[in-house]
DNA sequence: AAGATTCATTGAGATGGCTCAATTTGCCGC
DNA sequence: GCGGCAAATTGAGCCATCTCAATGAATCTT
């Protein structure tokens, strides 16, 4: 992770005047004349490939934004089924809290950079900057509409419109290089499998079966190229 | 719906004074001394059973509390198949809106009383009113927790412990009745279908089987009585 | 009270996705 | 470039749940 950062390092690492997601997160809510108190009550912690975040249950002092990499959340069942409940990217807010603990577990996919704010400093910050719990109530606005439509698909999707909808969304939400036509899968099949409530096997006939129709190509198993946008947006709705 | 209410209605009617949900919605954050705003936003309408109140895409003006009945949400796909996205009760907030437009569609199961706010008028309060904000967002924070264990029983439980998880959740938040270990069911088996993503017949079959082995009695098909709470808890646990 | 309608239950057979098992592919260190 | 490991793919058979169909129960209408 020496080098992994997307610009140059001679300015101070970590900073709210020039973070680069600050736009994206609930930091966008705090204005310019308040960075100083922001900047204050923020550090920021490395993570390697696989890396535990924290556990559901755990004890929760600490919320986060995402700095850099793609994280999964996910809720276990007692014999060790588990689902992935979501994906976060830069930008997002990590660290659903009920009872003083979180909510679900949460693991690094690639390398992850966080930026962490203890719970009591997001507090005083709520109290102080106003703004800020509007953009947080916004931002759980959507994230409850994502969760809506995550509930369709787990439901009432089969094997083929979950992957279809699950490749859209990658599309449309996180890979905007312009009309660029592929998106990266930075996760594995399994996390793939436990987002879609599927088997790894499952998934994998699936993306083959997908790339013999020539609906999308797979130049490896973590990059998709698709072809004809419109014809996988048609696949993708169709009964 | 003429006598439908709980309480005589000498009183106004719809008095947020005396609402009996106010504690449980968005207006418990309503100091004493600002009812009268609260009171001037409000009206109220009635629904009967199965009526629409609006669906997924609807321009949306307004938002509601449930003042009294059940009401489901859901999403459907082109074809018809249907999600159940959730089922609200008295106190809980209705209209989770995105893009100016309603994320789900909501319809009353049996007799409901919603009690209804311009949008605008919402907006005001809550800058009127900052607690009122920060009550929503501990209000979605919440939903947001019911909707991650949503996903994972959708996603990993199978339709046993899908049926057994519902009944407990029913049981835990809704029917509070003291030491009464019995639920009331209010909606149709195909809306816990489309809940729990099955068909109606294995949500038959579920109840059925459920029946015969004494975990549960079944005077009628909307109400559930458990002879043996704690079973019932050992079987939608194990694996 | 009989008929009509809707909802729930039950039965029988079909199937999409799962399980179990074997390869194949890609990646990493030396 | 070569083993060794983890991830992904492919194959074959199975089973939980679905589909299609019939029956039963409850409610509403007249």
């Amino acid at each position: 992770m020496s080098d992994s950062s997307k610009s140059a390092q001679k300015a101070p690492r970590h900073n709210c005047d020039t973070c680069d997601v600050r736009h994206k997160a609930m930091c966008a809510a705090v204005g310019h004349e308040h960075t100083d108190q922001l900047q204050a009550i923020v550090s920021h912690r490395d993570y390697s490939p696989g890396q535990v975040i924290f556990e559901e249950g755990d004890p929760a002092d600490y919320v986060f934004n995402i700095s850099d990499g793609e994280v999964r959340l996910y809720k276990l069942l007692p014999d060790g089924r588990r689902q992935v409940t979501g994906f976060l990217t830069p930008g997002d807010f990590l660290g659903l809290i009920t009872e003083s603990s979180y909510a679900y577990g949460a693991g690094a996919i690639g390398a992850v950079e966080l930026c962490c704010m203890k719970l009591t400093n997001l507090e005083r910050l709520l109290s102080d900057i106003p703004p800020v719990r509007e953009r947080l109530l916004d931002m759980s606005r959507d994230e409850l509409a994502a969760a809506q439509e995550q509930m369709l698909l787990l439901g009432r999707k089969t094997a083929r419109e979950k992957i279809l909808s699950f490749l859209l969304y990658r599309h449309k939400h996180l890979d905007r290089t312009d009309s660029d036509a592929s998106i990266d899968l930075p996760m594995s099949r399994t996390d793939i499998a436990d987002y879609l409530g599927l088997t790894i096997e499952t998934v994998s006939r699936t993306f083959t079966a997908l790339r013999d129709e020539g609906l999308i190509e797979l130049p490896n198993p973590h990059h998709v190229i698709f072809p004809d946008l419109d014809a996988v947006r048609d696949a993708a709705d169709a009964a």
